[in-house]
DNA sequence: TTGTATGCGTTATCAG
DNA sequence: CTGATAACGCATACAA
């Protein structure tokens, strides 16, 4: 009945016989409140079908309740490894729900050089977390601003070495290391390494776990069965071509993430119908296709999901407190979560003599 | 240098020696300026690097300038297909940012019962996309009392019947109808269904263009040809032993979506090494996954992508007529995209005698 | 414990 | 074309 007409403040005061601040006190909480008066302002408020305006509210305030969530600029859609993001967003989301905070996905455009600040000028957001972010001058210097205009902020998944900026990231080296240390344990020696674009850090970082790897069994990285993809399926599939061509010296193939793997097994699989050559590989992200393809492929897998609830409760304090947001992160800038390698088919040892 | 610094209106306003209406006047564009005055301010105001609050504006024009999203509650969040709400997303979120709106992510909790006005009643949004809504009796409430409310909404990928409410789908009858014809071209003819959850208004409009192409033909449904999983992978994958049970009479499955394609195949490779029995199969979504797996797998594709952009057109439009947004839909209720058969190997004829 | 009064930063109305 | 000025709906310091 009453459900639809627009019910304000003031009339839940009058009804209630209270003033709209008392009734501003009860609705938020604050302040030493009659448990009479309390109980008949919700029930007026109830009553009338009262809905305070979160708008008028984050006005006031001077917060809009929002979390910023960046997101790269993805020309083509499909391109994109949507399992990444995918998580993520459920992580924050659900994270920062329960502290009645809301997600406001702001995607990036291609063209203009990144600019965070005004966000927090425009007041649409009280904190910001960077998703997909690439070591790029002008992304540095983005950051560096933002930095600088002490808004509490966060990168999630990638290092900017030597600025300290406050990241939740993914101890990737270690996942590497890990990956490959278990390909050697199965015997194999000349370990080929497809990594991705050296703009994101985790590139860097999977290259040294790589190298960590064989330098712990006293070998080294061989210039010639290192391979750079762009993280796309095709360019795993392109790849497969050249590392055919050198299959005599190579007995297992890293891979930095699951869908390069995957073109690459398609693409070597045509090439090398002769199952005794096979290379073994290990792919990244451990996402769905990799118990999908053939054979199902062994990953490191990454918490993507918890990446995201990490990054948001960081936010969530960092919003809380109503002092220098920034303040938190002065001791701990960097968060790092263990990944996990997930054996499969595809690196199990050959059985044959 | 005065970057750091926050300007206040009036500082721009003093500068520019205007007063503060004007310079409202010249950042939104509005009312007859003249050209000098105009250059002024926004010297000034570019010199002093002000930035208005998009907040107070927001609460001055009763207009959050955000189109909400609402998505489902996923217990665990892997188990959704992040494919889908990726590219719906991606859709929205570039279609508003040209419109200077930006997108709220609201993520449903699992308990509440679904009530959508209040996201309006407290300004968070000025229109609302529903993605991946359920026909539940809960559900169809919430949106029709949110219709009786007048504002602007639209659900995506589902129809609920007999309600008119605007919705932005895909012919699922006719992308169905297609696939089962494409198999009957392929000299088919004992084709099982492998159905999602009949909740979801899809599942129907699948089995309508199952059993129209069929009858094309001069040919019925078979019940017990007829499966139901949860669109999930395991589900797929354990439906493949009933189906494996009855290869005899079963020469190809139209499987409701790729992931729970992907499980049916797997399981069937492992139950039926014998290549000569293996059925044809054809899965729904054209997700990443189709062509990974092996044989790749024919799928109809769907304008996700495109969805997105549609719904978040018609919301932007429904904003923009401050009068009742509601009109809009009015006289086109329900907007359908076209979906699209991608044949692959999977469900082409078989080279034997 | 509660009421009063003021401010939040814009937009928009109404004179001039 | 431009300048005052009143909302906008709520929070909060200050009074009572």
């Amino acid at each position: 009945m009453s459900g639809s007409i627009i019910a304000t403040r003031r009339e839940v005061a009058d009804l209630a016989g209270v003033s709209e601040a008392t009734v501003s006190r009860v609705l938020n909480g604050v302040g030493p409140i009659k448990e009479e008066t309390r109980i008949r302002v919700l029930d007026a408020a109830n009553q009338l079908g009262y809905v305070p305006s979160n708008l008028a509210r984050s006005f006031a305030r001077r917060k809009s309740g929002n979390i910023g969530v960046v997101l790269p600029y993805i020309p083509k859609a499909r391109l994109f490894s949507s399992y990444y993001f995918s998580e993520i967003l459920s992580g924050m989301g659900n994270t920062v729900r329960e502290q009645g905070y809301d997600l406001l996905v702001l995607f990036r455009s291609g063209e203009e050089t990144p600019e965070y600040e005004s966000f927090f000028r425009m007041q649409k957001v009280d904190a910001l977390v960077v998703l997909g972010a690439k070591d790029e001058p002008g992304e540095r210097e983005a950051l560096r601003k933002l930095r600088e205009s002490g808004h509490p902020f966060i990168v999630v998944n990638q290092h900017f070495d030597g600025e300290n900026f406050p990241e939740v990231d993914v101890d990737h080296e270690e996942g590497s290391r890990m990956a490959v240390e278990h390909l050697m344990d199965q015997g194999y020696r000349s370990i080929a390494f497809l990594n991705g674009p050296l703009t994101y850090s985790n590139s860097l970082d999977r290259f040294k776990g790589f190298e960590k790897a064989l330098q712990q069994r006293g070998l080294e990285p061989d210039d010639r069965l290192l391979f750079e993809g762009n993280f796309g399926r095709r360019s795993g599939y392109a790849i497969g071509d050249d590392i055919a061509k050198r299959i005599d010296e190579v007995d297992a193939v890293f891979v930095a993430n699951d869908r390069m793997a995957v073109g690459l097994l398609q693409r070597l699989r045509e090439l090398l119908p002769d199952q005794e050559r096979f290379p073994a590989i290990v792919g990244y992200d451990d996402s769905d296709s990799a118990d999908i393809c053939v054979p199902p492929l062994s990953s490191v897998r990454v918490p993507f999901y918890e990446m995201g609830e990490l990054a948001a409760r960081l936010m969530l304090t960092a919003c809380e407190d109503s002092s220098n947001g920034a303040e938190v992160f002065k001791e701990h800038p960097r968060y790092l979560l263990q990944a996990e390698l997930i054996v499969r088919d595809s690196s199990k040892k050959r059985t044959g003599g």
